[in-house]
DNA sequence: CTTGAAATGTTATATTATTACGTTTTGCAG
DNA sequence: CTGCAAAACGTAATAATATAACATTTCAAG
């Protein structure tokens, strides 16, 4: 039985999804995860968490900043910084290079490698982990004699909502 | 019998290699191909591209724009971006996202994606154009309903050179 | 409690990139 | 050749992203 609140078939989300579950499974997952790992989700790297889940946009770490100012917190740049590199650390969120910019991982539990549909409409960013990119890459790879480590895989279009109209949907939320 | 100085079969140039006739061909390609499309390859922009092509591993704007100073030009970062903007816009050079650099293009004249595997041991980027990972990306894409406009394929690892020694053999140049 | 390590706060600065506007160069019509 | 318009380039200021270095606080283990 699938639930599609949980792990979507569909990469992208789409505009009328429940996103407080969204959320709240992300932060439910994370908890859990750290408690496992003996990680400590603070309330700063929680929040932190929460706020890159905002959207399914890519967030900036400054308009993070921004918003923790908004809740009264002192903080600066590090503060953010440090809570980032801690998520990127435990996998529960991926840093998306082409926009300098973070989003939640939708499977944290299990370590895999970063694919990307950014849709250039409503800024989206949509989680992949298809095996036959995978393994192309890893064969192209092999060939050259190249050792793998990381990859970034990171494709701009337009997500099937921004096909639809003007080419913005704002599914983003 | 196979030229190691042309079109290398592999996408590693290898340390040995004659990095001028690198260097040469890339201008003179740029050259006529500038020529045959009635664009502008002016003296600074032909040295930028000289100075992105100094080295296989991507080469920051700033650290051109410290070189065009060495030159004795009077130059600022506007200066350098529009040059890169300008070859970019010419697909003389690819930008890697990851590093926030530039690196010069094996073969302007056909438009490609840019796929690039690089080194973390001594930091050269070889560009791919695999059509096995063009393929599965276009069919991953397809799939979740996303019309793809570009990609960024930036695979991170060590290179044949590096993984013999202590993983540093500087084949950069 | 104490205590030491981890987390966070704080200040300053580094790195990358763009905006806005003035000047120079260049191709070209007349 | 001259002068014009557009493109290229120079210049100053600033925006946006990220890190270094050190001080303080928190917190769980002993």
């Amino acid at each position: 039985m699938i639930d599609p609140a949980a792990t979507p078939p569909l990469p992208f989300a789409g505009a009328d999804h429940d996103h407080g579950r969204c959320v709240a499974a992300a932060l439910d997952a994370a908890a859990r995860l750290c408690g496992r790992r003996g990680a400590r989700l603070t309330a700063l790297r929680r929040r932190v968490l929460e706020l890159v889940w905002r959207s399914h946009a890519p967030t900036g770490a400054y308009a993070i900043l921004e918003t923790l100012h908004r809740d009264g917190r002192r903080a600066a740049p590090p503060t953010v910084y440090r809570a980032l590199d801690f998520l990127l650390g435990q996998g529960l969120i991926h840093r998306i290079e082409s926009l300098n910019a973070f989003v939640g991982c939708r499977d944290p539990d299990t370590p895999h490698a970063g694919q990307f549909l950014i849709c250039n409409g409503c800024g989206t960013a949509a989680e992949l982990d298809d095996r036959r990119i995978g393994a192309a890459l890893s064969e192209s790879a092999s060939d050259a004699g190249f050792r793998l480590e990381r990859q970034t895989v990171e494709l701009r279009g337009l997500c099937p909502s921004c096909q639809e109209g003007s080419g913005d949907a704002r599914g983003g939320a």
